[in-house]
DNA sequence: TAAGGGATTCCG
DNA sequence: GGAATCCCTTAT
């Protein structure tokens, strides 16, 4: 019934950063420090060990210790639970809450490197400061069970030697082709796979297994074994002296071995990337690992190939596109320390490194940091705890820092580097306001004459030109011209987003879709559903309207599977096959297009309505890095942006590319409203499927909420998505002073009430979006 | 009265 | 998280 962890609540993210508060420890992790030496005291029959299981359990389960086994903190073991067997991990000393009668044995210890006790100490922390149950967030380091499972050696073979063909053997040209390129072997060459044989011989494995059913070859097995190594010794391309100056600075912090938080802040073409390898090149000179994370959608082919190019291997890459064996290989070989470069997605950060030398975040604005469903936690604010428990550098990386982070960086909580200028030469682009009251693109386009006048000039001179607007499908909006009926989703609090390509309506946050009513579901009136708005569909068909000879494409996350396709895409930009691209945000992300010179933003007011906390600095970093795209190479660039207020602050900071200015007027609103980064949030969203139910409970919290002259708790309200995946939602907001633990205050307060099991009170501490 | 199934409990 | 059990409903 209890959903609350926090033994140990830390203190709030700005102040864990300092050396002064770093996260506290309860009694029984300093206690697990030196276990061994407590139970080898213990009478034999008592043995027993805390093990923590991947399950969102209030506490570690005491087992038994078998005669004969030895077990320290951090191995990783299987224990029999209820009917089943699950993986955990040796957490401690047995608490000895449970009577010897009950303890069940320890089934097997796995022959695999035991988790660092900074890692343990890292899952405990991210349990406490995120209020979820341990052994949740142990989940995520416990993600691949298989793992743990030695390696499978892989069968290769060499050729026999003075084996002879068996009668009846029939030697085919594939056959022949096989045994001659294993001659080598003969000679000490290495044993090939069957799939390698395969590919070479330009045959089936089939033929690979006759020949070996014949007798002719030897099997072996092989152990897996990684490949490529970076050569951290090799040179890395001339850096200007700013440059210079920065990676200098980073390789003193790493050959430092101790934990300090740097900015580094420099535009888009500042050449960030070539700064930040060098304190990777120094933790690998120093023998230790490199994790290096991205916002998912940025983990493209073009990070990998420039990374391969600069250290001559690629590093090994941890995101949800991963199969299962290649999760499990990598996992396997973090583990041992084979791989010295993981660059990755946020869960990246749980992987099991035995001696991580420093970390990278780049691009730490971008709010795909921000895990939602199950443990809530923003991946960068954990990075910088798992740096510190860990005594290492961490780097946040961003043209367009979080307002937290550049406030932090302000009062020197965070050291700054600044690079100032493109790299190269290359200049910043024009940004241009397109007032949309006086410069109106006609009726039912959305396209203003000057950006259509644009767009004639920049493909008249042979250029690329692209379009964003952060909307996917053809119109975000169906609704019937006779009664007026809007097609909504029935599980969300939200329109169907009208697909046309698909011929469906989406939901976009269930992933509902249904097939375009051709009549009114409403009124039943025929032929009466019209689309309203525009989504990025739309857009290409008015361009194709304007522009029938140009070249057009689509890109977004729905239009592209996976990341080859996007690699795709983005080459054939690159190969200049494309003039007009039309794309949502997955092409706003570090490509790079030397012929692009012109972008126009459709809609750059759309993230700022709905009354978000940080709608204004979101938008100010999504739309600088969309304008980013224009003019890399050596034309410059021109970007405009389709307004119906160009007077809002946001507009005028970027057309005035016054970046500071916008920053600081921003932390002005921010510090008069007690806001984020100079007060705390805290949610509680209260969900259920019987709206009553959850109205009542949420009125009951907010009865029970603690109050007092700093601590204020708003709502319940209903929550920005008041109804989602057929769950209601309310939501009430804690907002207390920047000083203030909010932990314990939650946690006690969840105490005070009494919430039935029909209903789930997720904590969201540091909530980012109010969506 | 047994079979279903939804909620609840417990796992060491 | 998931299996087992508890308890209520309903069909036979």
């Amino acid at each position: 019934m209890r959903r609350i962890f926090a033994s140990s609540a830390p203190g709030d993210q700005g102040d864990l950063l300092g050396p002064a508060a770093g996260p506290e420890h309860s009694e029984r992790d300093r206690a697990a420090e030196a276990p061994a030496k407590a139970e080898a005291a213990l009478p034999s029959p008592d043995r027993r060990v805390a093990v923590l299981l991947p399950l969102p359990l209030r506490e570690a389960y005491d087992y038994r210790v078998p005669d004969g086994m030895s077990l320290a903190p951090g191995d990783y073991v299987e224990v029999p639970l209820g009917p089943r067997r699950i993986i955990g991990v040796v957490w401690g000393p047995g608490a000895g809450t449970v009577d010897s009668g009950r303890l069940k044995a320890v089934v097997r210890r796995f022959d695999a490197p035991a988790m660092t006790e900074v890692a343990r100490r890292f899952v405990e922390w991210v349990a406490a400061y995120t209020m979820t149950p341990p052994g949740f967030v142990l989940r995520m380091a416990v993600s691949v069970p298989a793992a743990l499972e030695p390696p499978k050696a892989m069968l290769a073979y060499l050729l026999k030697a003075g084996a002879e063909p068996p009668p009846g053997f029939k030697m085919t040209d594939a056959r022949r082709r096989v045994l001659a390129l294993l001659q080598d072997t003969l000679a000490g060459g290495p044993p090939r796979t069957p799939a390698e044989l395969a590919e070479e011989a330009g045959c089936g494995v089939t033929v690979v297994r006759g020949v070996a059913e014949a007798g002719l070859l030897e099997p072996v097995m092989l152990q897996p074994t990684r490949l490529g190594r970076p050569d951290w010794s090799r040179p890395g391309p001339s850096l200007s002296p700013d440059q210079r100056a920065a990676a200098d600075d980073l390789r003193g912090r790493v050959e430092s071995g101790r934990y300090s938080t740097v900015l580094l802040d420099g535009v888009t073409g500042s050449g960030k990337t070539e700064v930040y390898y060098e304190a990777i090149s120094a933790a690998l000179e120093q023998g230790r690992q490199a994790l290096v994370l991205l916002p998912e959608i940025a983990l493209s082919a073009q990070w990998l190939d420039r990374f391969a190019r600069r250290f001559g291997a690629p590093p090994a890459e941890w995101h949800s596109e991963l199969t299962g064996a290649q999760r499990r290989d990598t996992w396997r070989a973090v583990a041992k320390g084979e791989v010295p470069v993981v660059v990755g997605a946020r869960s990246a950060l749980f992987l099991p490194y035995p001696d991580l030398g420093v970390i990278i975040v780049d691009e730490e604005h971008d709010s795909a940091y921000k895990q939602e469903e199950g443990a809530i936690y923003h991946a960068r604010d954990m990075a910088v705890a798992r740096a510190h428990l860990g005594g290492l550098p961490i780097v946040l990386v961003s043209a367009t820092p979080s307002l937290e982070t550049k406030v932090n960086a302000d009062s020197h909580r965070y050291a700054r580097i600044a690079l100032p200028s493109r790299h190269g030469g290359a200049v910043l682009p024009d940004v241009e306001l397109v007032d949309l009251r006086r410069d109106r693109p006609p009726a039912r386009h959305w396209l203003a004459p000057s950006l259509r006048k644009a767009l004639t000039d920049t493909l008249a001179e042979g250029e690329q030109a692209m379009l964003f607007l952060n909307r996917r499908g053809y119109a975000p909006l169906t609704l019937c011209r006779a009664c007026g009926h809007r097609m909504q989703c029935p599980n969300c609090t939200a329109w169907l987003v009208e697909h046309r390509l698909a011929r469906k309506l989406q939901c976009h946050h269930c992933g509902l879709q249904q097939p375009l009513p051709h009549a009114c579901p409403e009124c039943g009136e025929e032929g009466t559903m019209a689309a309203c708005g525009p989504g990025v569909e739309r857009i290409a068909e008015e361009v194709a309207e304007l522009f029938p000879e140009a070249r057009a494409a689509i890109m977004a996350s729905d239009t592209l599977f996976g990341p080859r396709a996007i690699q795709e895409m983005v080459q054939s930009i690159g190969r200049h096959e494309l003039d007009i691209i039309i794309g949502t945000q997955v092409m706003a992300k570090g490509h790079h297009f030397p012929m692009l010179t012109l972008v126009g933003v459709v809609d750059a007011d759309l993230g700022l309505n709905g009354g978000d906390l940080r709608a204004a600095e979101r938008t100010y970093q999504l739309l600088h890095q969309v304008a980013g795209r224009a003019g890399r190479g050596e034309r410059p660039g021109r970007v405009m942006l389709q307004t119906f207020m160009p007077e809002h602050p946001v507009m005028q900071a970027l057309a005035a590319g016054d970046r500071d200015g916008f920053y600081q007027l921003e932390a002005e609103m921010r510090l008069e409203a007690g806001m984020p980064p100079f007060g705390r949030l805290a949610a509680l969203i209260v969900s259920g499927e019987d709206p009553t139910l959850v109205e009542r409970v949420a009125m009951a919290l907010g009865r029970a909420a603690p109050r007092s002259e700093t601590v204020h708790v708003l709502g319940p309200a209903p929550a920005p998505l008041a109804l989602l995946r057929g769950r209601h939602r309310r939501r009430l907001l804690l907002k207390a002073p920047r000083s203030a633990s909010v932990q314990p205050l939650i946690a006690e307060w969840l105490e005070r009430v009494d919430i039935p099991p029909a209903i789930r009170v997720q904590i969201d501490v540091d909530p980012y979006s109010f969506l």
